[in-house]
DNA sequence: GGGGATTTGTCATCCAGACGACATTACGAT
DNA sequence: ATCGTAATGTCGTCTGGATGACAAATCCCC
């Protein structure tokens, strides 16, 4: 029951089996949507706001703002907090997670550079409602509520440009939502896997890469995974390891790297069927 | 392990508990964040956008819009579709979805009158990645993205709410994510009434409601609430016989009231402890 | 260059909930 | 009224994955 839509370029469904070389990204191109598990929606989800700004905007953002700089582990905020900021991940990784009244971690989100985060709570002015660690070292650029609101209404194009990262936000976890009740665990660690490799490996690892292999320039824990796919840490535990002795995927440094993409992708296409 | 944030008003958390009738979405106030299961956001993000509108942002809206109607289960759009419309529904229903490879139904939204949708595709102009149903007879209002985008410039307040609006949709669906992953079924299905009363009991049925009572006026069957809350069509039947039996529901016309919303509640702090 | 803390790896146990297979009821169109 | 379709209700059966309890390996900080 593949619902695959292609209008033009019939054949750019065979071409993802050939892709080896990674721009990034584009291996889910535009024209097959069912196929497509979020790829462009998570892409475009992680959109790097700040470098999409013009020069005159970047100036007029970065001037309203306090650059903060945070060790890993450091909370930024969280839940009930009263800080009313906007903030820009200027390098490093903020983990943005949930937890549930039992207590347990559901990561929502990983910002990367450039991207922005904290826009929930903007107009309300409410608390916040969830959590913001930074997972490595990791220099934000905060940004006043009132300012970022003044900023937007100065550049409606910026403005736009929130709305269009919000969208693809709201698009990304309806796909999250859709592996959460339909794949088991193997496919859900598949589909995070590519994902965090498409948006990741701008920065690419000190170790060469080889041919075809798609790293995850992201430094997770077992446990990171678990609370991200909503799993337990030991059946991350076993399913890497089983995606490891099938070679589909080794780990490099402190971090994944993809062998077989299309072992992975293979997972998703099939799903839990 | 409850991590509860209260800064003021310690007791509110003990409120909570004896609050029987319904200042709707009320009973969650500002103030506890982790007791607060999304219900702020969840109002937030099934906000009237339309009536949130001066009257001239309204005309001028409208005035570039078509109006459609939809019988039961029409197709609005699917995924693959090209239509790049922002809808708004005028009345009625539409229910947002998602199909799995295998083909399962993932619920994403159900969109409600004066509610908008369909702005992920906005600016990509990509492909739909979702379907659009219309659940009952639906009234929506069509505005062409162009011209959608062209309102949004010359009315920033009105884009400012779009903003609102799309982040506490972000905001719902983290919850939503925390739910699938943390909870048992009964709880989730516990959570999605309470979120459904909430935002649906502004036309409160005809069946005099008793004291307390609050109504769930959205007709969905036992396969919707599976999809909604990722689970099995038998597994909601058998829950929710369950939540009859102990007088916490009953079935009036063809939905859902809850005669005992601290019961559904209390399932929600425990939680899957 | 230890030593406490964190992370990984592995196992045996158990159960919530999926799935298939029905019977029954309600509904809506002709 | 009547038939076909869709929605409920109720069973066993079976399993993916949670949980708890460890041992081993690693990391990181003083």
């Amino acid at each position: 029951m593949l619902h695959c839509v292609k209008n033009k370029e019939e054949d750019s469904l065979v071409a993802i089996s050939k892709f080896t070389v990674p721009p990034v990204a584009d291996f889910l191109a535009d024209d097959f949507s069912c196929v497509d598990d979020g790829g462009n929606a998570w892409s475009d989800a992680h959109a790097n706001f700040l470098s999409s700004l013009l020069q005159e905007e970047t100036e007029d953002l970065l001037r309203c703002s306090r650059s903060l700089m945070l060790k890993p582990r450091d909370h930024l905020f969280r839940a009930g907090d009263r800080s009313s900021d906007v903030y820009i991940v200027a390098n490093g990784c903020i983990r943005l997670f949930q937890l549930s009244p039992s207590g347990k971690e559901t990561i929502l989100w990983f910002s990367f550079p450039g991207e922005i985060f904290g826009m929930a709570e903007l107009l309300k002015g409410s608390h916040r409602q969830i959590y913001a660690v930074a997972n490595e070292a990791t220099q934000v650029y905060c940004i006043s509520c009132k300012d970022f609101i003044k900023f937007l209404g100065d550049h409606p194009e910026a403005a736009m440009k929130a709305i269009g990262i919000l969208s693809a936000r709201v698009r990304a976890m309806g796909y999250m939502m859709m592996g959460l009740a339909c794949d088991n665990v193997e496919t859900r660690i598949a589909r995070l896997l590519i994902r965090f490799a498409a948006v990741s490996s701008g920065n690419s690892c000190t170790e060469a890469t080889a041919a075809g292999e798609l790293c995850v320039n992201v430094r997770m824990t077992h446990q990171d995974i678990a609370n991200l796919i909503g799993a337990s840490r030991q059946t991350v535990t076993t399913t890497l390891a089983h995606l490891r002795k099938r070679g589909a995927v080794r780990i490099v440094d402190h971090h994944i790297h993809i062998v077989q993409p299309d072992h992975l992708r293979s997972l998703l296409e099939v799903a839990a069927a």
